[in-house]
DNA sequence: CAGTATCCGAGTCGATACTG
DNA sequence: CAGTATCGACTCGGATACTG
């Protein structure tokens, strides 16, 4: 057992450790965040959406999304080159589970504001 | 923007990124699920029952989700020691949002399966 | 426009040994 | 029994520069 997260050692048999190392990745969120947002998006407006990212990491993680099945990636051979991505059906569904820990997420946060205020 | 988690950076407005800070490291989850299933756990129960953890990784583990109000420590002024972990209610709402996760990730493994054999 | 390539730093985790 | 302390390794992501 040497990978760092633990999920990757049970990944064919626990459903969560796979959810979760598919969401799991410093830009992979914000990506999966904004094509929500904004149904079809192209490389560069991708890239002015979500603040700080590099091509490096931009093109790495979409990549990755990519093989996951999670956002679709369309390239229309023009010059200039155009590549447009989007979320798929599974991806969409993704959403819906990321809410209902979003939802927790809130709750938490109040919680934590409520005992700040003593 | 330094962290390795993009999340941290917007922990105070993102309630989706504040619940992923909190499972987010390798030995969480299978702390959490543990006490899920056993309910109360002293220290050595949980040691013996999450493979390859060591003293190190569950105590500093344990006192992490502590301060997230995640999990709750009791300890018995006895010789010699007692402490007894579980999880709390947040902890227990944790579950359910979590299992929502988990849902997604069963359909997207069967996804893949079906798509190996082609 | 939409990417690649390379090199490097920071943080997380593991191994091992020790303690009230 | 229930922890602490120290140190090193590994991986992820950042910065920068280049390309079809």
């Amino acid at each position: 057992m040497n990978s760092k997260k633990v999920y990757k050692s049970c990944l064919d048999n626990c459903p969560l450790a796979y959810a979760l190392n598919i969401i799991d990745g410093k830009w992979r969120l914000p990506i999966i965040w904004a094509l929500n947002k904004n149904k079809i998006m192209r490389y560069n407006e991708l890239k002015r959406d979500i603040d700080g990212i590099t091509n490096m990491m931009l093109t790495q993680t979409s990549k990755e999304l990519e093989s996951y099945g999670i956002i679709d990636r369309k390239q229309y051979m023009e010059i200039p080159p155009r590549v447009e991505y989007s979320l798929t059906e599974s991806g969409q569904d993704l959403i819906v589970a990321l809410k209902e820990l979003a939802n927790w997420g809130k709750n938490m946060q109040s919680n934590d504001k409520l005992s700040d205020m003593g």
